[in-house]
DNA sequence: TGTAAAATATTGGCACTGTCAATATACCTA
DNA sequence: TAGGTATATTGACAGTGCCAATATTTTACA
């Protein structure tokens, strides 16, 4: 019973991607090479341009893959926390902060400059990965608890800030951003909490 | 008058980096090869190994020049505004930006994950490059216009999130973060304004 | 000053990479 | 069963980072 048709493989395209990401968390980013996955999938190093044009393609769908996992991840932590718009948003965020640090080289392909034109699911995928923290701003609001500013510029800024968190801490590691001793969950939570309250006097 | 010996070339490590800083600018940091810069530099390919142990190396002295430009324009910023913290914040935070998309490989360069202790050098740099905004929220917190709250925890909230918005926009062309019309300037003067007012009510 | 050592650069080579072209094989349909 | 098509293989090529051996220039020191 199989849900594709089986050609000479199978499932190829799967296969390649799954092996990719086991590669990528492995190796790093740079290590990343089409031969390799061909060669661990049992295949020709050429089989992987049968479901993909070129390298570029096989990272953006790797990227792909990547925001929907975040996406879980992000959802789980939300749904752990009470019914409460600051911790959800603390939680969300500490979150996609420890996905960061946790698949170091996959946000690297998320985030790497990519042709938005030439993968429009990408974006896609991505910003509808960003539509729950969208939801979340959106009913904080009508709680009263958030600003009625505009929800899509403030939903923009959270993201900004936390992305902000995850790109460094996976650029430097020790990341430059805690001290030491203090633990990721302290830092997100510090800063989204000046982001809620302000900075100012 | 020489500052240091001119041996056989001259000063080829500077050469070097010059022209790695060129072709980055050209074709971006994926068509960057050692053998190119060589080539342009008039040398042959395994002259860059005198200088550098590796191409991770050389990636490295990049990043350090990158900094250093970062601060320049950063304090140029900041130079041409009054003599009011807020604006001043938002002023260092454009240049940030836009010193973001004006050399976006550079930027990935100065991002690209690198190893702390490989590079003290390079995480001094680019820490002194912090330094100066650091400098802006003291002083803020000195004139009453910022909270008394952690220095440097305020600080690097801050940094946070003007490198999260720099490094999403450099990732994704054009930036989800800006809707079609607005200016980069806008966009980060929004959201270090709702970062210094706050979101909540 | 002369000579050995050190610093700098070149040549040649190797395994590996992405991608193209040509060929082979399995599957689907008519 | 025949033909077309999707899938995979083989072979090749230019380009890559990096290593080893060699050559050349500069510096250091007797």
């Amino acid at each position: 019973m199989k849900r594709m048709p089986k050609y000479h493989h199978g499932d190829l395209r799967n296969t390649l991607l799954a092996i990719a990401t086991e590669l990528l968390a492995e190796d790093g980013v740079q290590a990343l090479s089409l031969r390799k996955i061909a060669q661990r999938a049992g295949v020709s190093h050429n089989a992987p341009y049968m479901h993909f044009p070129d390298k570029d393609a096989v990272l953006a769908a790797i990227a792909e893959e990547g925001f929907r996992l975040l996406a879980v991840d992000v959802e789980s932590a939300i749904s752990q926390v009470d019914d409460n718009i600051r911790q959800q948003l603390i939680a969300a965020s500490q979150a996609y902060v420890k996905f960061a640090l946790n698949h170091s080289s996959h946000l690297q392909v998320m985030f790497r400059p990519t042709d938005a034109a030439k993968y429009p699911r990408l974006v896609e995928v991505s910003q509808s990965s960003l539509n729950r923290l969208f939801e979340l701003v959106q009913s904080g609001q009508e709680k009263g608890e958030l600003k009625s500013a505009d929800t899509h510029e403030m939903t923009k800024t959270i993201w900004a800030m936390v992305h902000g968190v995850a790109a460094i801490s996976v650029a430097y590691k020790p990341t430059p951003l805690l001290p030491e001793k203090t633990s990721v969950e302290d830092v997100v939570s510090t800063f989204i909490t000046f982001l809620l309250d302000g900075l100012a006097t």
